[in-house]
DNA sequence: GAAAAGTTTGCAACATTATAACATTTCCGA
DNA sequence: TCGGAAATGTTATAATGTTGCAAACTTTTC
């Protein structure tokens, strides 16, 4: 998969949606599994923001659609594209953001900045090493990893030097 | 404070809360803060499981004793335990748990059994090291880590060599 | 000690997030 | 084209967490 800008930079992010969901559709015709309709537009909403959606931000956008959703519809969604690696689920703020690498076999990292809500997806192999020797230390058989960092972005740490208050863009 | 037991091992778990309750005494006056009575009663209840109680368990066992409580009352002393590092919130599991390292300045690590509900809390200083690299690597302004291991603990993994389905204690 | 100020609790209502259960439709292979 | 599997619609409900305000209690100040 390609790689993508940095939620933190401008860029071009309808190219950016388009790419994730290309993308997709590989990903799904490889792992035959269907992308129907109400999934990709899902996971479509998702892409278009780099912070997190909660289900109930998903569920409004569907309805402005038009789309006659209720809240299984969205929940089963998002548990599609979370099986087969397309979104994450941010514990720490009950909702989800699109995954940045898709197909690469990854344990997702999380910063996310409490200044502007944005989240950016790492892949830090000496973290999950660190962590995988922890485990093993206690004989702790690993399954999944939850790994999300609060802090601020650089753009929001200089605006906080500026103006004393974390922006929100 | 002092040294204390594996959950995944027998112990007099009665000493383990009443140790953990007399430490938290020592912390609160060397906070100058109150720990109350309701506050006390949330931190032993808590800590009378090894493993992760929500809020709504707390708050039923508070009715239990008679206390006239209400959804706040647990939230805001859990607040308050969780803002004197008395306890955790594990946010994978919308739980909370007693902090085994009260007073030690540290990032909690925890491995959370699917088995049997058992949760252990580490401190792993090259995972919290590794991590504080990856952020600056980033330029981001570390503030806050949740870091959650699901899996099987080594009770649960040969429990399921043995009968081919994890125990639950 | 009494008044003032600050902190904690009680209480009612409400908001948000997530799931259960079952009917209906759509899809896809035989 | 038919029959089973997968996906969706629909309604209701469960689980988790918050707001706002008043009353009670503590600490400080005079
Ligand atoms: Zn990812
Ligand atoms: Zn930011
Ligand atoms: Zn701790
Ligand atoms: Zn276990």
């Amino acid at each position: 998969m390609s790689a993508r800008a940095l939620p933190y930079r401008p860029h071009n992010h309808d190219t950016c949606v388009t790419q994730a969901l290309t993308d997709a559709r590989t990903i799904c015709q490889d792992r035959n599994v269907r992308l129907t309709p109400t999934r990709e537009r899902v996971l479509e909403l998702i892409w278009q923001s780099h912070k997190p959606l909660g289900a109930y931000d998903v569920l409004a956008q569907l309805s402005d659609d038009g789309h006659n959703a209720a809240p299984p519809t969205v929940y089963r969604a998002l548990d599609f594209l979370q099986q087969n690696g397309l979104v994450h689920r941010i514990a720490s703020l009950n909702a989800f953001i699109g995954c940045t690498h898709t197909g690469e076999h990854h344990t997702g990292m999380f910063l996310i900045c409490q200044g502007c809500g944005n989240v950016l997806e790492l892949t830090a192999p000496s973290v999950s090493g660190a962590i995988k020797v922890a485990a093993e230390a206690e004989s702790f058989a690993l399954d999944d990893v939850t790994l999300e960092i609060a802090g601020l972005c650089p753009r929001c740490q200089s605006e906080q030097d500026e103006t004393g208050a974390p922006g929100n863009e």
